[in-house]
DNA sequence: GTTGCATTCGCAAGTGGTTGCAATAATTCT
DNA sequence: AGAATTATTGCAACCACTTGCGAATGCAAC
């Protein structure tokens, strides 16, 4: 089911700012930024405030149709939820940023529930280190792509 | 070695700044936040400025002597390394914080090396989830303990 | 269509944290 | 000790994000 759809189902109003940072989402091609959500509203409707985008993202995230991950650039990033849950390996050293299966994951998250009864919300979390490029001396140019 | 003796080691000079900084985080009873920080700075040190605290916690950071952990309050908490390194779970549910030894996150260090080749920094970490307690029904209060 | 009510929005102010810059303090050199 | 050099600080401005509030909007009832 769609973000519009699931919107209007639980009851909230799908306004035009919300449908266009939705758009924004499913058009960024990895993970975008508030800011650059904004830009995108903005440009089609320049009456609107970021935070207004702030607002939605709230939302969409307690609707858990998207994830927020933290890079470790200062700011933060979103990516749509049906697009698929990935982790991310930021290597501090390069700053390459490495996909990883969510089931990578999946021992940990066992552990913590039969050792403690915890339920853990580990969705789309970026785990930092040095790469294996940058520990075995090969130090190539550092290309971020969030 | 102590804060001090490492800090002059490696060159960084010991400002009354510095060390009444360092005093409130080996003061602190748990995990002390910035804030209340410059609040200990600045009863002895009127003129001193909140920035001098950030960017002294950021030397210490650094020089691995004090770990920064998100408990997801909106705000940061440092522990200084030389107490022991632990990680928590933190339920966003009841708003408990357990402790979580170290080793928990080893097979997950191990994994990472193995097969990725990358050298996770997993250090004082928070995990946000659901507890035992709150799972199994029994709504207790909330007792935040940072 | 008009009225009434709840949701959402824009705006401005606030929060935690960072940064550029000029003044000050510590260290080194003479 | 005094001068030159360098690190550190205080201050103000800034950044990412949040929040209170009053105005605008969407929606349902009449
Ligand atoms: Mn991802
Ligand atoms: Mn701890
Ligand atoms: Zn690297
Ligand atoms: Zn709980």
């Amino acid at each position: 089911m769609s973000c519009h759809e699931i919107l209007q189902e639980k009851g909230h109003r799908l306004t035009l700012q919300r449908m266009l940072v939705i758009e924004a989402l499913h058009n960024a091609v990895r993970h975008i930024s508030a800011e650059e959500i904004y830009e995108e509203l903005h440009r089609r409707h320049p009456y609107a405030n970021i935070s207004t985008v702030y607002r939605t993202l709230e939302l969409l995230k307690e609707l858990e149709l998207v994830t927020e991950t933290d890079f470790g650039e200062g700011r933060v990033r979103y990516h749509v939820a049906e697009k698929g849950h990935h982790h991310h390996l930021v290597c501090h050293s390069c700053g390459r940023v490495a996909d990883l299966e969510e089931t990578a994951l999946h021992p940990l998250k066992e552990g913590l529930l039969d050792e403690y009864g915890f339920v853990a919300d580990l969705r789309h979390l970026a785990i930092s280190g040095r790469c294996n490029e940058c520990r075995s001396g090969h130090e190539t140019e550092p290309k971020l792509r969030y």
